[in-house]
Order: C-alpha cells, then structure tokens, then sequence
DNA sequence: TGTACATCAGTGAACGCGCGTTCACTGATGTAC
DNA sequence: TGTACATCAGTGAACGCGCGTTCACTGATGTAC
C-alpha cells in the first residue's frame, strides 16, 4: 500500500473523479450484488483517495448508489437496442432484445440483482427504470402490428413476458447451483407460449 | 427498558428459548426482507436476553438466519399443500396450490424476499427448498395424466411455471409502486398459457 | 513583471455507533451419598 | 434428613472492527492589479 497523496486532477477537471467513483462503484456492486454492502469507505479505498473525498461529488452514500445504478441501466437498455436494431423483422428484435439483455444479466449478475433486488428503491425511486418497461412494451406491439403476433393487449403481454425473464434470470443467478434447462430454449418458450411469436 | 435478568427456564426446558429466538428472528426478517441486515443482537434484544445467550442454541448468526429460514419454508409448503388437498380435481390442485403460496408471499413479502434473495444461499446450501421443486412437479404431472393439460415433459413445464410465478411475485414486492396488474388473472394467463390449463 | 489573493481538488483526524464473538462468571435446581 | 456437588440456563464486560459523516485543513494553480 503506497500512502501518497493523490495527485489532484488539473483545474476544472474535477469531475474525472467523480466517474472513477462510479465506475469503481459499479465494479465492486457486479461482486457484492447487494447495494447494502457497498460501503463509501470501501470505494474511496478501491480509488485510492481519502474516503472525504467522496463527498466533493455526492451528498452521501445512497446518491452514489444511485449514480451507479443509473449509469448500469443506461448500459442495459443501450444493449437491448442495440440488438433489436440489427434485426430483420419486429419478431427477431424482440427476441434479440430479450437475448441479449438477458446475456448481460448473466455477465453482470451481480449489476441485474441490485438493479432489481436492491432496496434503494424503498428509499428513492428510480425513474429511470421505466424506459424498459417501455422499450419491451414497444417491441411487442410492433410484432402485433405486423401480425407476427395475435393481436392482444401488448402492454399486458409485455409485462407477462417481462416477469417470467425476469423470473428466470433471478432465479439462475440466486440459486445457481440448481439445474436449470437451456437459456435460449426457456426464453424461446416464454416468447412462443406468452407472446405468440412462431419461432 | 427493565433491565430485569430473565428467569430461567425450567431444567430441561431449555429449548423453549430456541424456539423464541428462531420466531423472532422470522419476525425480524420478515421486516428487514434482508439476511445480512438481521443483527443477532436484535434479535437477543428482541427477546430481552444478553446477546451471549443465543450462542447457547446456535453456533453462529448464520445459523441462526438458517434455522428461521428452514421454518418459513415449512410453513409455505404446507400453506399450498392444504389449498391442494382441499380441491376437487389435479386443475384446482395446482391452481390452489399456486395461489396458497402467492397468497402467503404477498403477505410475508420480506420473508419471501429473504427466501428466494438471500446470499446465505452461496454460503450454505438450502436442501430444503428442493421440496418445493418436487411438490410443483407432482402436482404437474398429475394433470397431465388426468388429461387436464397436454402431455409434456412435466419437470419442465413446472419449472416454467414456477420461474413466472416467482418473477411476478418478485417483481411486485421489490417495485410495489408499479402499476400491476391482477395478480389472479396474471397467476391464471400462466396456467393457461404454459401449462395448458383449460380454466 | 511581480505579488497578493481567490479558487479548486483533495486530505487527515476524529466522532459515536453497532456489530460478532470470546471469556470467565452467576445462581438456581436437582442428585448422590 | 442433610449436605456437597454437578448441571443447567443464562449473564456482563470486553475485544477489535469497519462504518458514515463532520470538521478544519493543505497545496497547487490561475487571476487581478
């Protein structure tokens, strides 16, 4: 352990700081995957500045969090786009966005379990969530639209399938020890059975 | 606060103070809906005895968290086997069943949390909870060979079936805020649509 | 060109707290002789 | 019947720890005159 001061970031340039905190942040909540243990002490040390300094860029531990959080649900919601925009038809972007956004849960499933287990929700809300909620909603009516899916309640639908991903992700990273059945072919269940796409 | 010193139990009656440490700490927890927020002093000040005397029936915390875990999930398993032995055909079974357990979440929302969320799962196995796997398949099974639902790999289907069940009841207890629908109706859309139920 | 000063980025010591666990102990009750 | 002793149920003080947050501070850099 080396005990030199930092050497501060040039004038006006104080903000790098506060993306080395998040992204240490980020880091460490993927290991923890409890928001509870993250400590601010424990990211001052991962960043290697005096545990004050955190407080030059939020007012305390849960506004870091949050900032954390936020910055991780961007990235999510960036992917599922990213997916559905290469595909063919409204059919395969919803599938590919769902695949993919479920590939990320499993890469970060630490990340995936604050971001939905987390109870800094109890504390603030987290408006930003809601943009998936939109994005799936969206992608299941266009299917409907372009007769790739029976016509139905897509907002209802679209929940249906959210929660049983939603489901399955949670349970595969709570429990992982337990033989669960191919990813792929659950999700391609759930996308047949719940949504009425033919695969 | 008295500061009292608690009257012993009687000789050989010292497992009654076990049983009054596990019912608080299921109490706790069914608050806290965190594992690692349950404190072993709390709990000993819950009981009003020195934190010291829980070692007297517990080697450690964790241990403590394991045996009031394994006595939530005794008490859901027999919540849905009694709705199951009340109904009139292996349908209704499964239905009742279903809706027993997602009754009983709703109404210990913390413990289902803990039960399902916790990390005491990556330190220590819960062997116990495979009964619940079992008790879902078997109800599965029975409907397919009473004609009920289409014949098909019952281990699968129950476990599709019990991932979307488990993400509706997560979802609405980790984001209560959200607008939900019918829990009833939803519970039944999945009986319908991946078991095959003719509701 | 020199210098006083404001500003910015970051520090270090200290606070009070609750935690899990350890240790040696108490005090009542039953039992062997 | 009396008494020494073992056993059982539970206690209290102490340990070292990491935590969030507060406070007054440092030291380099730019800027006004």
């Amino acid at each position: 352990m080396e005990e030199t001061r930092r050497r501060p970031n040039a004038r006006g340039q104080g903000e790098l700081l506060r993306d080395e905190i998040v992204t240490a942040a980020v880091r460490m909540l993927d290991e923890l995957a409890d928001d509870e243990a993250l400590s601010l002490r424990a990211v001052a040390r991962e960043v290697s500045i005096a545990a004050t300094s955190v407080y030059l860029h939020f007012p305390d531990r849960d506004a870091l969090v949050l900032a954390a959080m936020q910055r991780c649900h961007e990235e999510l919601v960036r992917t599922g786009d990213e997916a559905a925009d290469a595909a063919a038809d409204p059919a395969a972007a919803l599938r590919a966005r769902i695949l993919a956004q479920a590939a990320w849960a499993q890469e970060h499933s630490g990340l995936y379990k604050v971001l939905h287990e987390s109870k800094v929700h109890r504390r603030h809300g987290m408006p930003f969530k809601e943009v998936m909620v939109a994005r799936t909603t969206e992608a299941v009516r266009r299917c409907m639209e372009a007769g790739l899916a029976p016509a139905d309640d897509a907002a209802t639908v679209a929940i249906d399938l959210r929660t049983a991903v939603n489901g399955m992700l949670a349970q595969r990273i709570n429990e992982p020890d337990l033989p669960w059945p191919p990813a792929v072919e659950q999700l391609d269940r759930f996308l047949a059975k719940l949504v009425g796409l033919r695969l």
